[in-house]
DNA sequence: TTGAAAGCGCTAACAT
DNA sequence: ATGTTAGCGCTTTCAA
């Protein structure tokens, strides 16, 4: 194997040369970092990264974390567009990503030692709020450059987070224009702030126009128990006149159930999500949908993480994103087809 | 920052013992093991990763390149859960994944450089057909541990693949016995190994059925591109009875034109696909696809790696693993809806 | 069973 | 502008 005492024994120069030309360090003849970049080119050299983090304390990844929802935490059309988007970014900075996916609750915390207590990452990008308090409190203390994606709410960290709030209330808001007053909602586990903040929304939407927001249900991310949750919702009477399903993880199994109880979209009942997934657009009818713009959330936390990584202050700790209603055929609008509306 | 020289003073042994306990490397006395184990222990010790890899030459990482093909390579039913399988793998292993996504043809290299010259982690799997020659070469030379998912043509390497010739034949079969004969195929990009495979299995039972497979088009992942060939394969005269659309990245395109175009799935035209995705279970109708074991792909492919990475050699080098047809109510089946057949 | 010491390949401070 | 050198935190050989 390769190494800058070579290059620097072909290119009869120290090792401290080579290195300074590596790491772009100014301070070294024109000539000479020519020669020794064209030697470095030819034999295609790369440096070793153990050796630089050990002597340079400093390991040119970053760790990304995400959370354990449900069987494939991964598998929706969330995550992989952020991945992807960090990976882009990373790689644009020379950065490669290590990653994590917590499969549980206890988990968490192994993750977060090997990855950080390790030293194999120079800062953390922490998908989720179910990460430990403890652990964050550790980051803070030792500043540890780290960003979460979604609001976090014990301490003040950065965060990029989409404004759920406005997008449940302005789709609410869109249901009751529509003329449905007994709207019932869907949503994911209890504990998870997301969810609550989503259906803060909702509440504030209802109460406005003086409906009673009292349907309200809950179920994990799990397809037996979101078909069977949808189908006792909808076999209330009277049945409600509109389904809201604030978790994209909900879209199929609500569906499914609808389909199964036979009742057309939107003749019997109007339906929509939180989180615009791609088959909506084939589906029959179209979805309306709440849609989050998931890339400008993994863009922007990557810019948030790297700005920090190189020492500057970032000029705002938290990005709130806003969302957007995508209405299209399910909710019976009146609007044509395909027009968005900001919130 | 705390190292094995501070465990060593603390427990008044030299660091050398200290690194025989973290390794688990026998010839330390069992009262010593205990009260070193208990020390790292109390001060949440971890060893520095760079420091265990420039001394030892392994950096307990593992490296995952994702081939660039549509936008998101990464947005599907498939990477994202081979990700959380070999993610999962690894973590049991105490190994963490370094994930690269080449963003292009030429981006593979620059990844292949710093993951592996670099020396970021001991062994690679590779996903895709499109890795360069070259690179497996050196990786072949130097005997680095790597697993390709996907067949890879040019040198014997170890690989998981999945059956796409028999997928697609018996899916072919399954359509031609429900009476199609002119059955239409949308493929890929043609120059994709996978691709061509799966367009093999059609052929062959399109001429064991005494049939002519002349009706075959390619289009790139773009959903536009994929709406309009879709549409002008249905406008033709005679108009294909069926249509098989063989990557999964072309489901929705496909299922939009044709709801555009007003066709009704089953009665006007026969659908299906290559690749089983969750959203076709509330389609309506029901579509019937053939479905990958995608979560044994992942595990399959970790567990021969990490074979290697013991030192050992595999069984096989290569897994080929079947597929299963799913089913459903989008060609007409007169087959009892949900049941299953292997290939 | 344990300790001592020589490196692993690099960076960075200090000399020149 | 360049060389010299002392580590970075660990593993591993060799001695004891």
């Amino acid at each position: 194997m390769i190494t800058i005492k070579d290059i620097a024994e072909m290119a009869q120069v120290s090792k401290g040369t080579v290195s300074r030309v590596i790491n772009g360090t100014p301070g070294v003849g024109d000539e000479t970092r020519k020669r020794i970049l064209k030697i470095i080119k030819e034999l295609d050299f790369e440096p070793n990264a153990s050796a630089q983090g050990l002597a340079a304390k400093r390991t040119n990844n970053i760790g990304l974390i995400i959370p354990h929802t449900g069987k494939y935490s991964l598998a929706n059309n969330y995550w992989p567009i952020i991945l992807t988007e960090i990976t882009q970014q990373a790689a644009l900075r020379d950065y490669n990503v290590l990653i994590s996916t917590a499969r549980s609750e206890d988990d968490v915390n192994s993750a977060y030692k090997s990855i950080l207590k390790g030293r194999r990452v120079d800062g953390l990008i922490i998908g989720g709020y179910q990460f430990g308090e403890k652990q964050v409190a550790e980051l803070m203390l030792k500043e540890f450059p780290y960003v979460f994606i979604g609001r976090n709410s014990y301490i003040s960290s950065y965060y990029v987070d989409v404004n759920g709030v406005a997008g449940t209330r302005s789709m609410t808001e869109h249901l009751v224009h529509l003329g449905h007053k007994e709207i019932a909602v869907l949503a994911g586990p209890e504990n998870f702030i997301n969810i609550q903040e989503r259906l803060q929304g909702f509440k504030d939407a209802m109460n406005q126009a003086g409906l009673r927001p009292h349907h309200i249900y809950h179920c994990k991310y799990h397809m037996e128990e979101i078909v069977k949750g949808t189908k006792r919702i909808l076999q209330q009477k009277p049945r409600p006149t509109a389904l809201f399903a604030v978790a994209e993880d909900l879209a199929v199994g609500v569906l499914k159930a609808v389909n199964e109880m036979g009742l057309r979209i939107p003749e019997d009942l109007a339906v929509t999500f939180f989180d615009d997934l791609p088959f909506f657009e084939c589906f029959h009818p179209t979805i309306t949908a709440i849609r989050q713009p998931v890339e400008e959330i993994g863009s922007t936390v990557s810019n948030l993480l790297f700005t920090l990584l190189e020492g500057k202050t970032p000029v705002h700790r938290n990005v709130i994103l806003p969302t957007e209603i995508i209405v299209r055929e399910s909710c019976g609008s009146t609007l044509p087809q395909g027009s968005k509306a900001k919130s």
